[in-house]
DNA sequence: TGGTGCCCTGAAACCGGTTTCTGTCACGCA
DNA sequence: TGCGTGACAGAAACCGGTTTCAGGGCACCA
């Protein structure tokens, strides 16, 4: 019992019948008569048959798995990725492949090899060359994930610009700040990018010149830490930090607050995600919240649909709305007026 | 090019030959002549061929892929895990497969479906019963990750409560503490489970009573933040907090600070895993440091290995060394000795 | 009694690879 | 010239399932 080695054909044996109808029995499918089912039934259970994936999945030509794609892992944003692609990846009974590509040479190849074992794959926008995402998207189903591609692939991403906009004009109008610093590597992932542009943005609409370098660090708390290390320096300090995450906000509030800065009367700071420590530290941090599982879920629904009709399915851009959340961290007394960019 | 329906058949059809001369040419086995290996290279490139993998899996009778059975993805810890885990699996070119079983009923049930698709799987302390450990073992090499399961199943863990005993001794003896609270679940994880029984053995070993009950939160930072709310009331607050881990430790430091606490001298608190952000953090955080990654990999390893030769792999538990790392939020004044506990 | 159609069953083909096994041919040597 | 040997190629079997297709048995009807 239970052994792994059983197949159909033992199992066909053993219950005096064919292959066909042993099929038939573990699928539910066609017509079979009672008497028979029940005889292959006692054999499957007897013999703990469970068929083959391989044998399945061979002769059903789809795989049951879709891929996902990471340049690495780090900080809760990718793990509630993850939650959520898998959150409806499982219920539709693929089981879900990933791949960081970081610190590895060959990551076009690996993902190209990754095609071939998945129904669909969704890419971590800024993970892999353009040639690449093309190759790919000629072989399975794609859709990236947080960042946009070609025009003939699927996307799913926020609006990071807008959301990013609106936050640094609250600084710059609403609280009158005029030096602020931008921290996060606009080159390392495209919502980076995003988020500089609306940065930057807002300074344009009224007229004024923003900073012509952000502060290039990566996206996790100890990165926030150094980021403050490299601001906070006597004379130079910017009034407000604005930062391309939660995380790299957290790290940097550790670093004020380290060196005795008061947030936000001596420095503002702002973050980006609303993760749940953002409404817990004090200062509670001003944020922008985005939906990041239903990004994820979203993407893994379109890739089932692709890929359970190759033909039907258009390339569609699907852009999340964001809520802008003000909390204390920016200077703002206690509870003030939040905003959506809006569906 | 690039058309993902060529099988082995039309490339051999396209280059006259045989598909027995495909299949050596694209896998460099067996001899074939200069001139044949011309033709079959030619096509294949020509029409961009890739062996399908499930043909070739079938074939083989592996799947060339690894599972990691997780609870639910929370904080740096699991992502390590799988970072640690995947730098072992891509080289063996597996893919990684990963399935979080929190919030839905069926786990058992998937995790069993999961062993029909992979040649091994790596399972979290702690998340599926016994049971199905069991039935999955039977099915396919397994090894418990961060935790043990029956003496027939291959496990990897670390020295939890040697090492916790040695935190909790240096508090109650170096600093002359008595009043310490452990925060974290012991029926939440294998791991919380045994630093809580290193805890309390540190003061049976003193001859005090441990405390009789923790409190029991999550392993993230707003269930730190969450821990502290509900310790630091006035007149029963303790004199340290010891926490199963970093991200608990954190929070916590951050509910102390934001209370008007001062760490070390009003609050002691020390985590577990040392994870980046504690040396970075003010105070810095006396803490265990666990090489997570290393778990992982080792765990890899075992599954490979065992998939490799199922008959000759005998169940093996291993037990790496963690190392006390003391800083400045046990009231230690700067750098002091640190010790590890294994090897 | 013969024909029609439905229900059930099993043989065989198929999915896309790998591998074994058989056979051909050229070459070297006695 | 005859024979053994080794290099190479292809036909066919195989991995473990699903599905098509043909046919047997039976009820129903004319």
């Amino acid at each position: 019992m239970g052994n792994s080695r059983v197949t159909v054909r033992e199992i066909a044996r053993l219950a005096g019948v064919s292959v066909a109808t042993v099929s038939r029995v573990s699928n539910g499918t066609g017509q079979v008569s009672e008497e028979m089912r029940r005889r292959v039934l006692e054999a499957i259970e007897e013999h703990g048959y469970r068929p083959d994936h391989l044998g399945r999945a061979l002769a059903a030509r789809r795989h049951g798995a879709l891929g996902l794609v990471f340049p690495g892992l780090s900080g809760p944003y990718f793990t509630e990725l993850i939650q959520g692609f898998e959150s409806e990846a499982v219920p539709a009974r693929a089981s879900v492949h990933i791949l960081c590509t970081h610190l590895r040479e060959d990551s076009d190849d690996q993902v190209l090899e990754m095609a071939r074992r998945v129904d669909g794959i969704a890419v971590i926008g800024g993970t892999i060359s353009e040639t690449a995402l093309l190759r790919l998207a000629a072989t399975v189903p794609v859709v990236v994930l947080a960042g946009r591609g070609p025009d003939t692939v699927s996307s799913v991403s926020v609006d990071n610009a807008p959301a990013m906009t609106l936050l640094t004009r609250h600084l710059l109008v609403d609280h009158g700040l005029r030096r602020l610093a931008f921290v996060g590597n606009p080159d390392g992932s495209p919502d980076v990018s995003e988020r500089w542009a609306g940065f930057r943005q807002a300074y344009r609409e009224l007229d004024l010149t923003p900073p012509a370098e952000p502060v290039r660090v990566a996206m996790q708390q100890p990165d926030g830490v150094l980021a403050a290390e490299r601001l906070l320096v006597d004379g130079t300090a910017p009034q407000a930090v604005v930062c391309a995450n939660d995380e790299i906000a957290l790290g940097v509030l550790v670093g004020a607050l380290g060196r005795g800065l008061r947030v936000p009367e001596d420095l503002v700071i702002t973050g980006f995600d609303d993760a749940p420590m953002a409404a817990l530290v004090s200062p509670s941090l001003t944020t922008v919240r985005q939906p990041i599982r239903d990004l994820a879920a979203e993407a893994a629904r379109q890739i089932l649909s692709a890929a359970a009709d190759p033909h039907a399915a258009a390339p569609e851009s699907i852009v999340l709305p964001t809520e802008f959340v003000v909390r204390r961290s920016c200077g703002c007394p206690a509870e003030a007026p939040t905003g959506g960019t809006g569906k």
